[in-house]
DNA sequence: TTGTAGGCGTTATCAA
DNA sequence: TTGATAACGCCTACAA
């Protein structure tokens, strides 16, 4: 059933059908009526496809998420429910590809083929052949996490350097001497992994300025490595008193590799770093951590390449976040261990 | 850029273009590779909507996923992050569609537009309108979970019943005589969510045929609620010894509220439940479960779904998994506390 | 206020 | 082996 079917059935033309939908041009109210009758009688819906080939788009948008190997964290997965919800919320459809791997057919396929209007790439690397695959076909898109070249793309990133900064920062300022940086996996910074190297400076330069030990150790993302980590981390650093953390999914293991000591949390070891709100508030105790925004990050994206679809020339915009950080229970002064 | 355009600069008809690429008439050798030659120069790519508009299919199918008030479980993560790998193997294209609350907008545009071939449909409910509304729209569509009328759709489930009623005969062949069931939140219960249900009644009927003390409470999906949940659980039932659960995202507030009142977890206090692979690994002590296999899941409702799409007249076909318990560290012989 | 007709970019039928 | 042309279903000038 098309829309002819509808104009046979009220005796009108298609055009005046499809006036009559659109209200792009004044139709009287009786027969207006009489197709609405019609179309309410057949359950006629307009072919989404057809329109977005006669308009030149689709109103819908790709999400570019991260390969499939590494685990999404929570993070990553409320940022995908809130990039759905604002896109909804414009009547945006949003469709998923997943990038990296084998799957370099999908993504292809969906930035090439004029399926969507605009793109959002999660997890950017400094160099990222996606992104430069993105502007050599022209699609309008916004990236999480900027490049090398930031002033090249229009994106939306969270402040990891000064967030790490200010953790070390605060945890100088309660007196501590030996810090640890629990950084993402070493995979991710030898990949050029923006957060990773970010924090790692902040890390490095904060730590330098206020005359402490910098530690730096790398951990996969999840509890068991964290553990790992965690373990040997205390072992060979046993004046260690605290840990900065951007690893949200290692967390549970870091807990436990502490406590499996006998040290408790917030007291021979005080720890902090970014994690997604509900994950710090739901540890035990509760993490003293930068909140994650993924919602604001994802509510930018979109509306900023919303932005960029209806108006390709002006300039690059880009959104650093900097969360305040919420004091939680995971720190304190440094109590020397045992 | 078009297929007109390639046409024009190889000198040869937009019908032998598209035969050339599509290969699915014989083109000569020396015509094939002037035309590709030029595709290359030129990056041309065909249009997606216009070869849609065409063949009467997207290529696309649809994952209609809960509402987002309700956080995602790691379950239904991994099952969306594994129906996009296998429909990216099938060349398949996922549009990502809430539904519920105010996002009915967004469902009715994407299962009635004609923009996918076909959905799948998370957390359906015993009767769920949106079911009725997809099977009035006639798109072929495969649910996760079953509805009151089974024999009426094609899905694929988990038998929470068995699930459940194999963990009650596994504490009880421990020795195990008072069991709590925490199931998931009350409200999914009242809205007819199957899997509670079904948990609900394989726990009756095990826990009567074995003489066992039966136990029912509902908690939400979130640690905090796991917890106030579990520490009223051992303070009204000074007796129980073991609890079952279908609510992974509840576990680690239930674990806390164990051992927060001393209990050692797998001692005093066994637990076991379903819940996804790696999440009951990564607990502390490491839970004793039933495996949810979303992967398994996600496969076969993506093939299901390519056979409808294919085939819409075979008679609906339905799978129904039982993954077995795996024997990890909290179950043992019931110890009395203190 | 309404109708006619052309075109969005493909594929596929019918000729040559 | 290749070309011309008619759809797919919609929107929107242009006419009436």
């Amino acid at each position: 059933m098309d829309i002819g079917e509808i104009a046979r059935r009220s005796g009108v033309a298609r055009s005046t059908v499809s006036y009559a939908i659109s209200g792009k041009r004044p139709v009287s109210q009786q027969t207006r009526q009489r197709i609405q009758a019609v179309i309410d009688e057949l359950g006629y819906r307009p072919n989404a496809v057809a329109k977005a080939l006669k308009e030149g788009r689709t109103r819908t948008i790709a999400l570019v998420i991260p390969p499939a190997n590494t685990r999404l964290t929570d993070h990553q997965l409320t940022f995908v429910a809130s990039v759905v919800n604002t896109a909804a919320k414009a009547d945006l459809d949003v469709l998923l590809s997943p990038s990296g791997d084998e799957h370099d057919r999908s993504f292809e396929r969906v930035i090439t083929g004029r399926r969507v209007d605009g793109a959002i790439l999660m997890e950017i690397r400094l160099t990222d052949h996606r992104v430069t695959r993105l502007q050599q076909t022209g699609l309008p898109f916004v990236t999480i996490g900027r490049t090398n070249t930031p002033d090249t793309t229009t994106w939306v990133d969270i402040d990891y350097d000064t967030l790490i900064s200010r953790c070390v920062h605060h945890l100088a300022d309660l007196g501590h001497q030996h810090i640890a940086l629990i950084d993402r996996s070493p995979h991710l910074a030898t990949t050029g992994y923006g957060p990773s190297h970010r924090a790692h400076t902040g890390f490095t330069r904060t730590t330098t300025q206020r005359g402490i030990t910098p530690i730096h150790t790398h951990t996969h993302d999840n509890p068991n490595s964290g553990h790992t980590t965690t373990t040997q981390l205390l072992h060979t650093h046993p004046h260690l008193t605290a840990i900065t953390t951007i690893n949200e999914a290692a967390l549970p293991g870091i807990y436990h590799a502490i406590t499996q000591t006998g040290r408790t949390i917030g007291t021979h070891i005080s720890i902090t770093g970014v994690a997604a709100q509900h994950w710090a508030e739901n540890l035990h105790p509760p993490l003293t951590a930068a909140d994650a925004p993924a919602d604001e990050l994802a509510t930018n994206a979109v509306n900023l390449l919303i932005n960029r679809i209806t108006n390709p020339t002006t300039p690059h915009q880009h959104l650093l976040l900097t969360p305040p950080i919420s004091l939680r229970a995971t720190t304190g002064p440094p109590h020397p261990f045992p």
